[in-house]
DNA sequence: AAAATCACCTGTCCGC
DNA sequence: TGCGGACAGGTGATTT
């Protein structure tokens, strides 16, 4: 689920519910320790009685800064990761490995269903983002870095916007919207793309972006003529007016693309 | 050295 | 109904 609209919108709910309340216990499930790179002593023993001060988004990173100098979560969510507040039963989700309850008995549950994620006390975000080779994120490109970026690179177009090395935030699902939105074929070499291809990418990368996080990453609320709605519905046509094609799926480093033959080129 | 594949996980869906 | 396999919005390690 989480790529760079989903991670902001994390952001935002944690901001809005979570800053500035002592964490009054930590609890956590059998398997936590797939995901949690801490011990779980050390990590309870560390964040008991501190508070979450500040949130930061790095492409689809979370950093938290807590009421101690020098130390702050950060949280991952790889496939099926995502936050959620709770205070009854009835609302706490289904594969919480972390659970923080803070003061005020509100609970804030860390869910990894796939335990692909990661949550981690660590010392420094710029070291942390140098150390596992995370690049610029994808919001604070300017049009020519991007393009001097990408020109430099080899192999599929779809591979290298989903390298998080090179720009950090997109996955799977957002690279294939836009590409679909800048009218270029999933596969296509970068070898083969001009200036004006690049200029799409940057442009449809930004407004992509950005409209998935005022739609909150919501599937249910993108637009009716983006390619995202479409990829699990069967037979799906293309969007697009006057097309009538149907999307077609290939894989691309083992990740299903989904694309319009027609007007992907 | 960069780019493509594998391995790591759980849960669901689809076809015999 | 039951079982096997494919697959899911990710990524570090391994191989080409």
């Amino acid at each position: 689920m989480p790529e760079l609209p989903d991670v902001e919108y994390f952001k935002k709910y944690l901001k809005r519910k979570g800053l500035n309340k002592k964490i009054k216990n930590i609890s956590f499930d059998s398997r936590v320790s797939k995901v949690l790179e801490n011990s779980k002593s050390y990590f309870k023993k560390f964040l008991k009685n501190k508070k979450f001060l500040k949130v930061e988004r790095h492409g689809k990173h979370l950093f938290i800064n807590i009421s101690e100098k020098d130390k702050l979560i950060e949280m991952h969510f790889g496939m099926t990761g995502f936050l959620k507040f709770f205070n009854s039963k009835k609302e706490k989700p289904e594969h919480p490995r972390v659970i923080f309850k803070f003061s005020n008995e509100d609970y804030l549950a860390y869910d990894c269903q796939r335990l692909l994620g990661e949550i981690k006390i660590i010392k420094s975000k710029e070291k942390y983002l140098k150390e596992h080779n995370i690049g610029k994120d994808a919001l604070e490109f300017k049009e020519k870095e991007f393009i001097e970026l990408m020109k430099n690179k080899k192999g599929y177009i779809k591979s290298a916007l989903m390298s998080q090395k090179d720009i950090a935030g997109i996955g799977n699902i957002y690279s294939d919207e836009l590409l679909f939105q800048s009218k270029i074929h999933p596969k296509k070499q970068i070898s083969k793309l001009k200036e004006k291809d690049f200029k799409e990418l940057y442009k449809n990368m930004i407004k992509v972006l950005k409209e998935a996080i005022k739609k909150e990453a919501e599937i249910e609320k993108l637009p009716k003529n983006w390619i995202i709605p479409k990829r699990h519905i069967k037979n799906s046509k293309c969007p697009n007016k006057n097309c009538t094609k149907k999307i077609k799926s290939i894989k691309i480093n083992s990740r299903t693309s989904f694309y319009c033959p027609k007007c992907q080129k």
